[in-house]
DNA sequence: TAGATTGTTAATCGATTAACAATC
DNA sequence: TAGATTGTTAATCGATTAACAATC
Protein backbone atom coordinates (compact mmCIF):
# COMPACT_ATOMS: atom_id res chain seq x y z
CA UNK A 1 0.00 0.00 0.00
CA UNK A 2 1.82 2.91 -1.16
CA UNK A 3 0.91 6.37 -1.53
CA UNK A 4 2.75 7.81 -4.55
CA UNK A 5 0.62 7.37 -7.88
CA UNK A 6 -0.14 4.32 -9.58
CA UNK A 7 0.92 4.02 -12.89
CA UNK A 8 -1.56 3.77 -16.22
CA UNK A 9 -0.72 0.30 -17.15
CA UNK A 10 -1.98 -0.55 -13.97
CA UNK A 11 -4.92 1.71 -14.05
CA UNK A 12 -5.68 0.18 -17.58
CA UNK A 13 -5.36 -3.27 -15.99
CA UNK A 14 -8.36 -2.74 -13.40
CA UNK A 15 -11.17 -2.75 -15.08
CA UNK A 16 -10.26 -6.19 -16.45
CA UNK A 17 -10.41 -7.63 -13.25
CA UNK A 18 -13.54 -5.96 -12.76
CA UNK A 19 -15.45 -7.32 -16.10
CA UNK A 20 -13.78 -10.47 -14.76
CA UNK A 21 -15.05 -10.47 -10.99
CA UNK A 22 -18.64 -9.46 -12.77
CA UNK A 23 -18.59 -12.72 -14.78
CA UNK A 24 -17.34 -14.68 -11.83
CA UNK A 25 -19.82 -13.47 -9.49
CA UNK A 26 -22.54 -14.12 -11.96
CA UNK A 27 -21.40 -18.09 -12.02
CA UNK A 28 -21.88 -17.95 -8.10
CA UNK A 29 -17.58 -18.25 -7.58
CA UNK A 30 -17.30 -16.78 -4.34
CA UNK A 31 -13.50 -17.07 -4.06
CA UNK A 32 -10.96 -16.56 -6.98
CA UNK A 33 -7.07 -16.87 -6.47
CA UNK A 34 -4.74 -15.00 -8.64
CA UNK A 35 -3.77 -17.95 -10.59
CA UNK A 36 -7.41 -17.92 -11.10
CA UNK A 37 -7.67 -14.49 -12.41
CA UNK A 38 -4.60 -14.70 -14.72
CA UNK A 39 -6.18 -17.52 -16.37
CA UNK A 40 -8.97 -15.35 -17.60
CA UNK A 41 -7.21 -11.92 -18.15
CA UNK A 42 -4.46 -13.08 -19.37
CA UNK A 43 -1.94 -11.46 -17.26
CA UNK A 44 0.28 -12.94 -14.35
CA UNK A 45 -0.70 -14.11 -11.16
CA UNK A 46 2.20 -12.50 -9.70
CA UNK A 47 1.50 -8.78 -11.70
CA UNK A 48 -2.27 -9.34 -10.73
CA UNK A 49 -1.58 -9.29 -6.85
CA UNK A 50 0.91 -6.76 -7.21
CA UNK A 51 -1.41 -4.12 -8.98
CA UNK A 52 -4.01 -5.11 -6.25
CA UNK A 53 -1.49 -4.57 -3.25
CA UNK A 54 -1.34 -0.94 -4.00
CA UNK A 55 -4.28 -0.15 -2.96
CA UNK A 56 -4.35 -2.61 0.17
CA UNK A 57 -4.72 -6.29 1.06
CA UNK A 58 -7.52 -7.53 0.00
CA UNK A 59 -7.42 -11.28 0.28
CA UNK A 60 -6.82 -14.40 2.14
CA UNK A 61 -3.73 -15.95 2.09
CA UNK A 62 -3.76 -20.04 1.81
CA UNK A 63 -7.28 -19.26 0.00
CA UNK A 64 -7.49 -16.27 -2.35
CA UNK A 65 -9.97 -13.42 -2.90
CA UNK A 66 -13.50 -13.05 -2.35
CA UNK A 67 -15.06 -12.15 -5.38
CA UNK A 68 -18.05 -9.98 -4.02
CA UNK A 69 -15.50 -8.25 -1.55
CA UNK A 70 -12.48 -7.86 -4.14
CA UNK A 71 -15.43 -6.11 -6.75
CA UNK A 72 -16.79 -3.67 -4.18
CA UNK A 73 -13.31 -3.10 -3.56
CA UNK A 74 -11.91 -2.32 -6.89
CA UNK A 75 -15.10 -0.30 -7.90
CA UNK A 76 -14.12 1.92 -5.10
CA UNK A 77 -10.86 2.45 -6.38
CA UNK A 78 -11.71 2.70 -9.77
CA UNK A 79 -14.47 5.32 -8.75
CA UNK A 80 -17.38 3.30 -9.43
CA UNK A 81 -18.69 3.16 -6.52
CA UNK A 82 -21.69 5.53 -8.00
CA UNK A 83 -22.63 6.19 -11.43
CA UNK A 84 -20.39 8.32 -13.09
CA UNK A 85 -22.49 11.11 -14.98
CA UNK A 86 -21.05 11.35 -19.02
CA UNK A 87 -21.33 13.24 -21.88
CA UNK A 88 -20.93 12.66 -25.37
CA UNK A 89 -19.85 15.67 -27.85
CA UNK A 90 -21.06 14.71 -31.41
CA UNK A 91 -23.44 12.80 -32.48
CA UNK A 92 -22.65 10.86 -36.12
CA UNK A 93 -22.14 7.28 -36.04
CA UNK A 94 -19.42 6.64 -33.68
CA UNK A 95 -21.13 9.34 -31.09
CA UNK A 96 -24.56 7.57 -31.49
CA UNK A 97 -23.09 3.91 -31.54
CA UNK A 98 -20.76 4.77 -28.13
CA UNK A 99 -24.16 6.23 -26.60
CA UNK A 100 -26.19 3.52 -27.69
CA UNK A 101 -23.42 0.61 -26.38
CA UNK A 102 -22.93 2.21 -22.92
CA UNK A 103 -26.39 3.48 -22.53
CA UNK A 104 -27.00 -0.38 -22.38
CA UNK A 105 -24.05 -2.03 -21.22
CA UNK A 106 -22.12 0.28 -19.25
CA UNK A 107 -24.00 -0.23 -15.87
CA UNK A 108 -21.42 2.23 -14.63
CA UNK A 109 -21.91 4.66 -16.54
CA UNK A 110 -25.02 7.42 -17.30
CA UNK A 111 -24.87 9.32 -20.48
CA UNK A 112 -26.87 12.26 -19.53
CA UNK A 113 -26.71 13.57 -23.05
CA UNK A 114 -25.32 14.06 -26.28
CA UNK A 115 -24.15 17.45 -28.09
CA UNK A 116 -23.79 18.37 -32.08
CA UNK A 117 -23.63 21.27 -34.05
CA UNK A 118 -25.66 20.16 -36.87
CA UNK A 119 -29.47 21.28 -36.35
CA UNK A 120 -31.13 18.00 -38.43
CA UNK A 121 -29.96 15.66 -35.42
CA UNK A 122 -30.38 18.36 -32.32
CA UNK A 123 -33.72 17.04 -30.76
CA UNK A 124 -33.74 13.83 -31.66
CA UNK A 125 -32.92 10.50 -29.18
CA UNK A 126 -30.52 8.44 -28.95
CA UNK A 127 -32.14 5.79 -27.29
CA UNK A 128 -33.52 7.52 -24.01
CA UNK A 129 -30.90 10.25 -24.88
CA UNK A 130 -31.50 14.02 -25.87
CA UNK A 131 -29.28 14.83 -28.56
CA UNK A 132 -28.68 18.73 -27.75
CA UNK A 133 -27.28 21.93 -29.12
CA UNK A 134 -23.66 22.01 -28.41
CA UNK A 135 -24.17 25.91 -26.90
CA UNK A 136 -26.13 24.18 -24.00
CA UNK A 137 -22.97 21.83 -23.04
CA UNK A 138 -21.62 24.48 -20.01
CA UNK A 139 -25.21 24.70 -18.87
CA UNK A 140 -25.40 20.88 -18.56
CA UNK A 141 -21.94 20.23 -17.63
CA UNK A 142 -22.35 22.96 -14.48
CA UNK A 143 -25.59 21.83 -13.78
CA UNK A 144 -24.77 17.94 -13.49
CA UNK A 145 -21.64 18.55 -12.08
CA UNK A 146 -20.01 16.18 -14.90
CA UNK A 147 -16.23 15.50 -15.19
CA UNK A 148 -16.41 13.29 -18.08
CA UNK A 149 -16.54 13.48 -21.38
CA UNK A 150 -16.33 11.32 -24.81
CA UNK A 151 -15.14 13.13 -27.78
CA UNK A 152 -16.36 11.87 -31.10
CA UNK A 153 -16.01 14.90 -33.41
CA UNK A 154 -14.06 15.42 -36.74
CA UNK A 155 -10.84 16.20 -35.78
CA UNK A 156 -10.97 20.06 -37.36
CA UNK A 157 -13.50 20.45 -34.73
CA UNK A 158 -12.07 18.55 -31.59
CA UNK A 159 -9.42 20.85 -30.01
CA UNK A 160 -12.25 23.70 -29.92
CA UNK A 161 -14.47 21.50 -27.96
CA UNK A 162 -11.83 20.62 -25.58
CA UNK A 163 -11.33 24.53 -25.11
CA UNK A 164 -14.67 25.00 -24.10
CA UNK A 165 -15.90 22.17 -22.14
CA UNK A 166 -12.80 22.01 -20.15
CA UNK A 167 -13.35 25.52 -19.28
CA UNK A 168 -16.54 24.61 -17.76
CA UNK A 169 -15.58 21.54 -15.58
CA UNK A 170 -14.45 18.68 -17.25
CA UNK A 171 -11.58 17.19 -16.40
CA UNK A 172 -11.37 13.85 -18.03
CA UNK A 173 -11.97 13.19 -21.90
CA UNK A 174 -11.78 10.40 -24.23
CA UNK A 175 -11.06 11.43 -27.11
CA UNK A 176 -11.69 9.56 -30.44
CA UNK A 177 -10.64 12.11 -32.80
CA UNK A 178 -7.27 11.47 -34.63
CA UNK A 179 -5.24 14.04 -33.21
CA UNK A 180 -3.20 15.49 -30.11
CA UNK A 181 -5.49 17.53 -28.36
CA UNK A 182 -4.12 20.48 -25.73
CA UNK A 183 -5.89 20.60 -22.56
CA UNK A 184 -5.28 22.88 -19.14
CA UNK A 185 -2.96 21.37 -16.61
CA UNK A 186 -4.99 18.88 -14.32
CA UNK A 187 -7.28 17.62 -16.87
CA UNK A 188 -6.60 13.79 -18.07
CA UNK A 189 -7.14 12.99 -22.09
CA UNK A 190 -7.16 9.39 -23.15
CA UNK A 191 -7.08 8.75 -26.88
CA UNK A 192 -8.55 5.73 -28.78
CA UNK A 193 -7.98 6.19 -32.18
CA UNK A 194 -9.67 3.13 -33.83
CA UNK A 195 -7.59 3.92 -37.39
CA UNK A 196 -4.06 3.77 -35.41
CA UNK A 197 -5.75 0.65 -34.02
CA UNK A 198 -6.23 -0.95 -37.34
CA UNK A 199 -3.07 0.25 -38.91
CA UNK A 200 -0.76 -1.32 -36.09
CA UNK A 201 -2.78 -4.68 -36.45
CA UNK A 202 -2.09 -4.43 -40.11
CA UNK A 203 1.60 -4.54 -39.34
CA UNK A 204 1.05 -7.94 -37.89
CA UNK A 205 -1.19 -9.20 -40.47
CA UNK A 206 1.52 -10.33 -42.78
CA UNK A 207 4.71 -12.00 -42.07
CA UNK A 208 6.76 -9.89 -40.42
CA UNK A 209 10.19 -11.03 -41.16
CA UNK A 210 9.69 -11.23 -44.94
CA UNK A 211 8.52 -7.31 -44.93
CA UNK A 212 11.43 -5.82 -43.15
CA UNK A 213 14.35 -7.98 -44.80
CA UNK A 214 12.87 -6.96 -48.30
CA UNK A 215 13.29 -3.38 -47.19
CA UNK A 216 16.18 -4.00 -45.79
CA UNK A 217 16.96 -5.77 -49.57
CA UNK A 218 16.30 -2.57 -50.84
CA UNK A 219 17.93 0.10 -48.98
CA UNK A 220 20.89 -2.14 -49.50
CA UNK A 221 20.36 -1.94 -53.07
CA UNK A 222 19.67 1.50 -53.56
CA UNK A 223 22.87 2.01 -51.16
CA UNK A 224 25.05 0.04 -54.14
CA UNK A 225 23.23 1.98 -56.80
CA UNK A 226 24.71 5.41 -55.01
CA UNK A 227 28.02 3.39 -54.54
CA UNK A 228 28.27 2.67 -58.26
CA UNK A 229 27.59 6.16 -59.24
CA UNK A 230 30.13 7.63 -57.34
CA UNK A 231 32.99 5.33 -58.83
CA UNK B 1 18.60 -1.79 -38.15
CA UNK B 2 18.16 -4.68 -36.20
CA UNK B 3 16.80 -7.71 -37.52
CA UNK B 4 14.76 -9.10 -34.19
CA UNK B 5 11.05 -8.14 -33.76
CA UNK B 6 10.06 -4.58 -33.06
CA UNK B 7 8.56 -4.44 -29.81
CA UNK B 8 4.37 -3.90 -29.88
CA UNK B 9 4.83 0.16 -28.62
CA UNK B 10 7.12 0.81 -31.57
CA UNK B 11 4.49 -0.51 -33.70
CA UNK B 12 1.30 1.53 -32.10
CA UNK B 13 3.43 4.60 -32.69
CA UNK B 14 4.39 3.99 -36.50
CA UNK B 15 0.67 4.94 -37.34
CA UNK B 16 0.81 8.28 -35.16
CA UNK B 17 4.13 8.61 -37.33
CA UNK B 18 2.16 8.40 -40.48
CA UNK B 19 -0.92 10.62 -39.71
CA UNK B 20 1.73 13.39 -38.56
CA UNK B 21 3.19 13.21 -42.52
CA UNK B 22 -0.02 13.36 -44.47
CA UNK B 23 -1.09 16.03 -42.65
CA UNK B 24 2.36 17.85 -43.00
CA UNK B 25 2.57 16.74 -46.95
CA UNK B 26 -0.90 18.28 -47.45
CA UNK B 27 0.28 21.67 -46.05
CA UNK B 28 3.23 21.23 -48.36
CA UNK B 29 5.94 20.95 -45.86
CA UNK B 30 8.96 19.01 -47.33
CA UNK B 31 11.51 18.50 -44.16
CA UNK B 32 10.49 17.53 -40.70
CA UNK B 33 12.85 17.45 -37.85
CA UNK B 34 12.58 14.56 -35.31
CA UNK B 35 11.73 17.62 -32.67
CA UNK B 36 9.07 18.53 -35.31
CA UNK B 37 7.73 15.03 -34.94
CA UNK B 38 8.05 15.43 -31.37
CA UNK B 39 5.90 18.62 -31.23
CA UNK B 40 2.81 17.00 -33.37
CA UNK B 41 2.84 13.36 -31.98
CA UNK B 42 4.00 14.18 -27.99
CA UNK B 43 6.59 11.30 -28.25
CA UNK B 44 10.40 12.54 -27.60
CA UNK B 45 12.39 13.79 -30.35
CA UNK B 46 14.68 10.83 -29.30
CA UNK B 47 11.62 8.20 -29.16
CA UNK B 48 11.12 9.00 -32.48
CA UNK B 49 14.89 8.82 -34.05
CA UNK B 50 15.25 5.12 -32.31
CA UNK B 51 11.77 4.16 -33.40
CA UNK B 52 12.47 4.53 -37.03
CA UNK B 53 16.26 3.55 -36.89
CA UNK B 54 15.10 -0.18 -36.18
CA UNK B 55 13.66 -0.26 -40.01
CA UNK B 56 16.92 2.06 -41.53
CA UNK B 57 18.46 5.52 -42.24
CA UNK B 58 15.72 7.35 -43.33
CA UNK B 59 17.01 11.41 -42.58
CA UNK B 60 19.60 13.24 -43.51
CA UNK B 61 21.99 14.83 -40.78
CA UNK B 62 21.88 18.05 -40.31
CA UNK B 63 18.83 18.68 -42.18
CA UNK B 64 16.12 16.27 -40.73
CA UNK B 65 13.18 13.59 -42.62
CA UNK B 66 12.01 14.24 -46.03
CA UNK B 67 7.82 13.79 -45.31
CA UNK B 68 7.34 12.19 -48.73
CA UNK B 69 10.28 9.79 -48.46
CA UNK B 70 9.35 8.79 -44.79
CA UNK B 71 5.99 8.42 -45.84
CA UNK B 72 6.92 5.94 -48.40
CA UNK B 73 9.21 3.93 -46.28
CA UNK B 74 6.30 3.97 -43.45
CA UNK B 75 3.86 2.77 -45.54
CA UNK B 76 5.90 -0.18 -46.62
CA UNK B 77 7.06 -0.63 -43.30
CA UNK B 78 3.02 -0.69 -41.92
CA UNK B 79 2.01 -3.24 -44.41
CA UNK B 80 -0.05 -0.05 -45.89
CA UNK B 81 1.64 0.45 -49.39
CA UNK B 82 -1.65 -1.49 -50.87
CA UNK B 83 -4.71 -1.37 -49.39
CA UNK B 84 -5.32 -4.20 -46.89
CA UNK B 85 -8.73 -6.02 -47.66
CA UNK B 86 -10.56 -6.37 -44.80
CA UNK B 87 -14.07 -7.46 -43.05
CA UNK B 88 -15.89 -6.87 -40.13
CA UNK B 89 -18.48 -9.71 -38.19
CA UNK B 90 -21.02 -7.86 -36.91
CA UNK B 91 -23.39 -5.49 -38.23
CA UNK B 92 -24.76 -3.62 -34.76
CA UNK B 93 -24.49 -0.69 -33.78
CA UNK B 94 -20.24 0.11 -33.21
CA UNK B 95 -19.86 -2.47 -36.43
CA UNK B 96 -22.06 0.11 -38.76
CA UNK B 97 -19.80 3.12 -37.48
CA UNK B 98 -16.56 1.73 -37.81
CA UNK B 99 -17.53 0.03 -41.40
CA UNK B 100 -18.82 4.14 -42.28
CA UNK B 101 -16.03 5.38 -40.60
CA UNK B 102 -13.39 3.19 -42.12
CA UNK B 103 -14.72 3.26 -45.90
CA UNK B 104 -14.78 6.67 -45.96
CA UNK B 105 -11.95 7.59 -43.75
CA UNK B 106 -9.43 5.18 -43.80
CA UNK B 107 -7.89 5.23 -47.21
CA UNK B 108 -5.45 2.24 -46.77
CA UNK B 109 -8.24 -0.33 -45.76
CA UNK B 110 -10.99 -1.41 -48.48
CA UNK B 111 -14.08 -2.98 -46.14
CA UNK B 112 -14.98 -6.28 -48.53
CA UNK B 113 -18.09 -7.02 -46.36
CA UNK B 114 -19.97 -6.62 -42.89
CA UNK B 115 -21.03 -10.53 -41.69
CA UNK B 116 -24.10 -11.13 -39.11
CA UNK B 117 -26.45 -13.90 -38.42
CA UNK B 118 -29.50 -11.54 -37.80
CA UNK B 119 -31.47 -12.15 -40.92
CA UNK B 120 -33.14 -8.53 -40.64
CA UNK B 121 -29.97 -6.87 -41.77
CA UNK B 122 -28.17 -8.95 -43.98
CA UNK B 123 -29.26 -8.04 -46.95
CA UNK B 124 -28.29 -4.35 -46.68
CA UNK B 125 -25.92 -2.10 -47.32
CA UNK B 126 -23.80 0.16 -44.60
CA UNK B 127 -22.78 2.91 -47.50
CA UNK B 128 -21.27 0.71 -50.37
CA UNK B 129 -20.66 -2.53 -48.33
CA UNK B 130 -22.88 -5.27 -48.37
CA UNK B 131 -23.93 -7.15 -45.26
CA UNK B 132 -23.83 -10.68 -45.81
CA UNK B 133 -24.79 -13.71 -43.95
CA UNK B 134 -22.00 -15.10 -41.52
CA UNK B 135 -22.01 -18.33 -43.23
CA UNK B 136 -20.78 -16.72 -46.46
CA UNK B 137 -17.79 -15.56 -44.45
CA UNK B 138 -15.00 -18.85 -45.04
CA UNK B 139 -15.86 -18.45 -48.85
CA UNK B 140 -15.75 -14.62 -48.83
CA UNK B 141 -12.37 -14.72 -46.91
CA UNK B 142 -10.90 -17.78 -49.50
CA UNK B 143 -11.64 -15.72 -52.18
CA UNK B 144 -10.62 -12.50 -51.84
CA UNK B 145 -7.28 -13.71 -49.62
CA UNK B 146 -8.48 -11.50 -46.15
CA UNK B 147 -6.36 -11.50 -43.36
CA UNK B 148 -7.67 -9.04 -41.04
CA UNK B 149 -11.30 -8.92 -39.02
CA UNK B 150 -12.48 -6.85 -36.80
CA UNK B 151 -14.86 -8.60 -34.26
CA UNK B 152 -17.96 -6.35 -33.30
CA UNK B 153 -20.26 -8.95 -32.31
CA UNK B 154 -21.54 -9.63 -28.55
CA UNK B 155 -19.29 -11.25 -26.00
CA UNK B 156 -21.20 -14.67 -26.02
CA UNK B 157 -20.42 -15.08 -30.05
CA UNK B 158 -16.83 -14.17 -30.17
CA UNK B 159 -14.65 -16.99 -29.70
CA UNK B 160 -17.08 -18.89 -31.99
CA UNK B 161 -16.44 -16.18 -34.49
CA UNK B 162 -12.56 -16.31 -33.90
CA UNK B 163 -12.67 -20.23 -34.31
CA UNK B 164 -14.38 -20.08 -37.74
CA UNK B 165 -12.45 -17.49 -39.42
CA UNK B 166 -8.79 -18.00 -38.12
CA UNK B 167 -9.68 -21.44 -39.68
CA UNK B 168 -10.18 -19.87 -43.01
CA UNK B 169 -7.22 -18.01 -43.00
CA UNK B 170 -7.51 -14.89 -41.01
CA UNK B 171 -4.14 -13.87 -39.04
CA UNK B 172 -5.12 -10.62 -38.02
CA UNK B 173 -8.12 -9.70 -35.52
CA UNK B 174 -9.20 -6.37 -34.05
CA UNK B 175 -11.78 -7.55 -31.38
CA UNK B 176 -14.16 -4.95 -29.72
CA UNK B 177 -16.06 -7.87 -27.69
CA UNK B 178 -15.12 -7.44 -23.97
CA UNK B 179 -12.97 -10.81 -23.41
CA UNK B 180 -10.26 -12.72 -23.76
CA UNK B 181 -10.32 -14.75 -26.99
CA UNK B 182 -7.61 -17.21 -27.93
CA UNK B 183 -5.87 -18.08 -31.42
CA UNK B 184 -4.17 -20.56 -32.78
CA UNK B 185 -0.60 -19.76 -32.89
CA UNK B 186 0.09 -17.31 -35.56
CA UNK B 187 -2.91 -15.38 -35.20
CA UNK B 188 -2.42 -11.74 -33.56
CA UNK B 189 -5.19 -10.38 -31.66
CA UNK B 190 -5.55 -6.89 -30.85
CA UNK B 191 -8.36 -5.98 -28.47
CA UNK B 192 -9.91 -2.62 -27.86
CA UNK B 193 -12.99 -2.25 -25.74
CA UNK B 194 -14.27 0.66 -24.96
CA UNK B 195 -15.54 0.00 -21.19
CA UNK B 196 -11.91 -0.48 -20.07
CA UNK B 197 -11.19 2.73 -21.67
CA UNK B 198 -13.78 4.68 -20.45
CA UNK B 199 -13.40 2.74 -16.83
CA UNK B 200 -9.82 3.43 -16.65
CA UNK B 201 -10.80 7.48 -17.78
CA UNK B 202 -13.06 7.65 -14.91
CA UNK B 203 -10.35 6.31 -12.09
CA UNK B 204 -8.50 9.95 -13.44
CA UNK B 205 -11.92 12.22 -13.32
CA UNK B 206 -11.89 12.42 -10.00
CA UNK B 207 -8.66 13.55 -7.48
CA UNK B 208 -6.91 10.50 -7.36
CA UNK B 209 -5.40 10.51 -4.01
CA UNK B 210 -7.96 12.21 -2.36
CA UNK B 211 -10.32 8.78 -3.09
CA UNK B 212 -7.51 6.14 -2.15
CA UNK B 213 -6.65 7.93 0.84
CA UNK B 214 -10.33 7.60 2.15
CA UNK B 215 -9.84 4.12 1.09
CA UNK B 216 -6.86 3.83 2.60
CA UNK B 217 -8.57 5.38 6.38
CA UNK B 218 -11.43 3.00 5.86
CA UNK B 219 -9.27 -0.18 5.86
CA UNK B 220 -7.33 1.18 8.66
CA UNK B 221 -10.40 1.52 10.53
CA UNK B 222 -12.07 -1.71 9.56
CA UNK B 223 -8.61 -2.95 10.80
CA UNK B 224 -9.08 -1.26 14.20
CA UNK B 225 -12.29 -3.09 14.77
CA UNK B 226 -11.36 -6.09 14.25
CA UNK B 227 -8.52 -5.38 16.65
CA UNK B 228 -11.06 -4.48 19.27
CA UNK B 229 -13.25 -7.48 19.09
CA UNK B 230 -10.16 -9.39 19.83
CA UNK B 231 -9.53 -7.73 23.21
C1' DT C 1 0.21 -29.63 11.14
C1' DA C 2 0.55 -29.63 5.92
C1' DG C 3 -0.87 -27.36 1.85
C1' DA C 4 -2.05 -23.31 -0.40
C1' DT C 5 -1.88 -18.68 -1.62
C1' DT C 6 -1.19 -13.98 -0.48
C1' DG C 7 1.70 -9.73 0.06
C1' DT C 8 6.22 -7.96 -0.49
C1' DT C 9 11.07 -7.62 -1.39
C1' DA C 10 14.80 -8.57 -4.67
C1' DA C 11 16.32 -9.66 -9.44
C1' DT C 12 15.55 -9.19 -14.20
C1' DC C 13 14.04 -7.42 -18.18
C1' DG C 14 12.68 -3.93 -21.48
C1' DA C 15 11.78 0.69 -22.77
C1' DT C 16 12.99 5.50 -22.51
C1' DT C 17 16.23 9.14 -22.11
C1' DA C 18 20.81 11.12 -22.33
C1' DA C 19 24.90 11.79 -24.69
C1' DC C 20 27.67 12.24 -28.53
C1' DA C 21 30.19 10.97 -32.70
C1' DA C 22 29.04 11.04 -37.56
C1' DT C 23 27.88 13.87 -41.21
C1' DC C 24 24.99 16.87 -44.02
C1' DT D 1 34.03 25.89 -41.68
C1' DA D 2 30.08 26.36 -38.25
C1' DG D 3 25.59 24.91 -37.14
C1' DA D 4 22.24 21.51 -37.16
C1' DT D 5 20.38 17.11 -36.75
C1' DT D 6 20.66 12.22 -37.41
C1' DG D 7 21.87 7.46 -35.93
C1' DT D 8 23.67 4.82 -32.24
C1' DT D 9 25.73 3.56 -27.93
C1' DA D 10 25.52 4.01 -22.89
C1' DA D 11 22.89 5.22 -18.66
C1' DT D 12 18.62 5.46 -16.41
C1' DC D 13 14.25 4.49 -15.36
C1' DG D 14 10.14 1.75 -14.77
C1' DA D 15 7.60 -2.39 -15.17
C1' DT D 16 7.48 -7.36 -14.92
C1' DT D 17 8.90 -11.64 -13.00
C1' DA D 18 10.97 -14.51 -9.49
C1' DA D 19 11.34 -15.81 -4.92
C1' DC D 20 9.85 -16.44 -0.44
C1' DA D 21 8.33 -15.26 4.23
C1' DA D 22 3.82 -14.59 6.29
C1' DT D 23 -0.30 -16.71 7.33
C1' DC D 24 -4.86 -18.69 6.46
Amino acid sequence: MTSRNVSKTVVKRLPVYLRILDNLILRDVEIVSSRGLSLESGFSAEQIRKDLAYFGAFGTRGTGYNTAYLREKLLKIIGLDQKTRVIVIGAGHLGTALTRYNAVKNLYVDIIAVFDRDRRVVGQNIGQIPVLPFERAPEIIREHGIKVALITVPEAAAQRVVDEITAHGITAILNFAPAKLHAPEGVHIQNSDLTIDLQSLIYYSTAEKERLSRLQKEAEEAKSQKMLKLD
